[in-house]
DNA sequence: GTCAAGGCTTTGTAATGACATATTGACGTC
DNA sequence: GACGTCAATATGTCATTACAAAGCCTTGAC
């Protein structure tokens, strides 16, 4: 049977995400079991006290999760497989503190630089543009875990005075108000150099996870454009896909 | 301005869908071009003759994908950044001939197989459960690109009367009236090893990326495990990425 | 001249009602 | 007993309406 859902209608949070949020939380719980049918959008609503196209919403937002699955005139199931961290927009920092992790950052470089070709055209910048160069090296539990270079123009923001070995670079984005809508990332693997043996403690020649990614604010404006590579041994990229 | 936007309410095609084809062709098309407002939810909907809710999931499908941006109080926008193709839940012969390329594909081997424990933990069998054990190499123009070791379940498909070298897995799959829903895949980075760099005709040693797939038929039934290793100067994963 | 308040525009959230369509299982007929 | 039909069930699609909240711009006061 159904855990006991509540809603408050008290509350700013919206009341399909209150609804997602409970549902969520039963199924990491265990409470929802995979293959369990959950009641169907009429009873739910009825139960509730809400209407069926909020009910629907707050299921759809799961289904896009990849954590329910809806079968016309069937019903709606939990999806028999534990749920993976989504890739999402978000930051190795971010992943990490979420894991229970303490990442441990060094500024490797912060400098005030002119734009060249290749990175003005990512950016979508003309060459020459005033840009920061960030390079960071990631570590957790001692182990260096990602080293990580970092473009960020000039006029999105100001990075002279924040603190880069204690806050994460997209935490002090949101920080700022800066809210990152888009990204495109490529993922790949290469060699390892000399200068990125040594940062990793890897032997030069070794493989290493590469990532690519820009960030878009609001879909208007490329804010970020980083060039990162990781241990394989030690991180990997997880995905949830979702079809249909 | 708008392209003229029209929809045929005989089709059997929802119409929050017709709307939402036609704006991403008008996108693709670069009739609306990067930071276009397109009109607002209520004018659009007066101007087809559809209710907001329809017009506003149109919008939204795109959302999505991310090719547009809703601002409240200010408007809907075309994303301003060329939208690559998401990692989705297809094959990488899908991939490939979406991309007009010509793959070739070798079949290494095809053996029914008793599962192992790791593999009949990771599709949810009991240990010793019949399973197809298939290897694969696919090239492009020439060159190997990816070696693919899959495992599916005997239970869900025969795979000895079909012909693997010219028809995709995926594909096959789909044939069969298999639907794939949900998908776990973890991408990484590994060393060749001596069998690996024979058939991808690298030296032992070098660095290939590596992806781990599980996938999922309507959230029940684990259906295919998936170890598949690529050549990294030929092939990357390219994820598009939508925050909030 | 500058800053704050308020109004306008536009998306976000929600309720209600209706009909369409896919699936399953039961019933009845051949 | 096998097969087809039909009804029950649940999700899919769509219309209509209303109010809330956020952003932007104008207006007005100091």
């Amino acid at each position: 049977m159904h855990p006991p859902l509540r809603v408050d209608r008290s509350s700013p949070v919206p009341l399909y995400f209150q609804v997602a949020e409970q549902l969520e939380h039963a199924i990491r719980a265990g409470v929802l079991v995979p293959a369990d049918k959950i009641a169907n959008e009429v009873a739910l609503a009825h139960e509730l006290g809400l209407s069926r196209p909020t009910v629907r919403q707050a299921i759809q937002t799961l289904v896009d999760k990849g954590m329910l699955v809806r079968k016309r005139g069937v019903g709606t199931q939990v999806v028999k497989s534990r749920i993976r961290r989504t890739v999402e927009l978000t930051s190795l920092n971010d992943d990490l503190t979420r894991a229970g992790q303490e990442p441990h950052t060094v500024v490797l470089r912060l400098d005030r630089a002119a734009a060249d070709a290749a990175t003005a055209a990512e950016l979508q910048l003309e060459a020459g543009a005033p840009v920061w160069q960030l390079e960071r090296l990631r570590s957790v539990a001692g182990q260096p875990l990602a080293l990580m270079s970092n473009t960020i123009p000039c006029a999105v923001l100001d990075l002279e005075s924040v603190d880069l070995s204690t806050v994460g670079l997209y935490e002090y984005f949101r920080r700022c108000g800066l809210h990152l809508r888009v990204a495109h990332q490529r993922i790949g693997a290469c060699r390892a150099g000399a200068h990125e043996a040594k940062l990793l403690t890897e032997r030069k020649g070794a493989p290493l996870l590469t990532m690519q990614r820009t960030a878009y604010d609001d879909g208007s404006r490329a804010v970020e454009w980083g060039s990162h590579v990781y241990r394989p041994d030690l991180y990997s990229f997880e995905i949830t896909l979702v079809g249909r």
